[in-house]
DNA sequence: ATAACGCGTTTCACTATGTGAGACAAGGGA
DNA sequence: TCCCTTGTCTCACATAGTGAAACGCGTTAT
């Protein structure tokens, strides 16, 4: 089945995010797999569309800030962001640390809001950004709580590759990891994804169990112990139940 | 000149951004201009790629969350939030009140970062606001210095819906005050968008004076008079200078 | 100074993708 | 039970897109 137009013009745009940096024409050419004249066409609909943007001087593309426009309406309107708001605010006030808020997308962790401790701890996570679900806690915790057909097409998208000597590495260790985070309800980063940073997170679910999102705090191995996370168990599971009972209220209103 | 097929597509995503909740067909069919079949494709070609996502039990469409991945792409590789990160969390360090990092884009405020420090939120999930500038701050100081055929097709998208009593209204007004901006230096909102709001702005310019951005410390009517924000003006231009000077070496590195 | 090369842009005969009226299906209301 | 609304599908037709090749421009090599 063809891929039609729209797809192959968002191939191209993926192709160009995916470099991270201006790309000229010739830089993407080989890997779009379009004739030049095809690929030429496809950068012109999408610069007309404000997707990309063009730089005469530099014959680069990059992408364009109409993107950041309709994703600021994207996470209003689609993402947990504005009804989880309030809730993680007061979490991240009274938990003093970190706090994530997570959906998972084509198998990975999009971080959808986060809130910064006091003391700030560098790491990976920024809002918008998409991290691996098999390596961090949210992931982890949302990967745990999927019906089993879900979790199978999720479970192929893991790259399994090796952030930290901590990294669950293949399907069968990862799975028996969500085991355990079922009966426990709760889940850690053990340094799984960055070396110094611990975790601990709660899916968010609906009434009838399904997955809608995932919440953690995050702290360092210099701040806290694993053990010490436990304080933040509580707390965690009430404010997922509060952004649950929010957002089931929000997306089916009465 | 007819508009393409990813055009076509385009319209369809921003008429359903438009509507700020999920839509049915039916809601969005007299507006698109098409007829129900085009429609029909047009969204399920929206949906494929991840665009729009649809929900089977309310027959919905909303903007999907490969928005919001695309978008941290843009917004690192396409804005100056990067870049201009760290100098405007010193600035709101150290002049205790918000900060907000613009750019113009199709004649309206983007905004692309905002800090304050006495709430260190992550503020990804807040760029991507879009507002006018014919009424804020940041917005006549990047329209001041805007080149004559640049300012003259900005100004044709303007509104001038009169949001407050003090909102400038009509090309002529705007004219003269942009005039007074570019002999001061410095922008002012005098509560001309939301009411006690004010805040002062400047541009940031690239060595050849090309506008590449705004930066402005907002206040309120409450915390400040307007003549009180003139203690800002320095910090201000200096902090605007460093971001078009780390902004000239990020585009164009020697 | 001239030729060759690399890269971006345009052309045009051809075709794949998209169009849209109308039919069909399903669910709800009268 | 019938009618209406909304969503989905079909298919003859049309348009937008395709891609090889040529063109244009600037740079590099001879």
């Amino acid at each position: 089945m063809s891929e039609g137009t729209v797809g192959k013009a968002m191939s191209v745009l993926d192709l160009v995010a995916s470099k991270g940096r201006p790309v000229r024409l010739v830089e993407v050419q080989d890997e779009a797999g379009y004739p030049k004249a095809t690929l030429y066409r496809l950068l012109q609909s999408l610069v007309k569309e404000g997707l990309l943007t063009f730089s005469p001087e530099r014959q680069t593309y990059a992408l364009g800030l109409r993107l950041v426009r309709l994703a600021h309406s994207a996470w209003s309107q689609s993402s947990l962001g504005p009804v989880a708001r309030p809730v993680i605010e007061a979490l991240a006030a009274k938990v003093g640390e970190t706090v994530h808020l997570a959906q998972l997308d084509q198998g990975q962790v999009l971080y959808v809001d986060k809130r910064n401790a006091l003391r700030p701890i560098e790491m990976f996570s920024q809002a918008g950004k998409v991290g691996p679900a098999y390596c961090t806690g949210v992931g982890k915790a949302m990967l745990a709580f999927l019906g089993e057909a879900e979790l199978e097409a999720a479970l192929k998208r893991q790259a399994f590759y090796q952030h930290t000597r901590s990294t669950l590495m293949g399907t069968e260790a990862l799975r028996a990891e969500l085991a355990a985070i079922r009966a426990a309800g709760v889940a850690y980063d053990r340094e799984e994804h960055e070396a110094g940073i611990i975790c601990i997170a709660v899916p968010i679910l609906t009434g009838s169990g399904r997955v809608i999102g995932g919440l953690s705090v995050t702290s360092s191995v210099q701040r806290h112990s694993l053990e010490a996370l436990e304080v933040f168990r509580e707390p965690l599971i009430e404010a997922a139940a509060l952004i649950a009972r929010d957002a089931e209220a929000w997306l089916f209103p009465a």
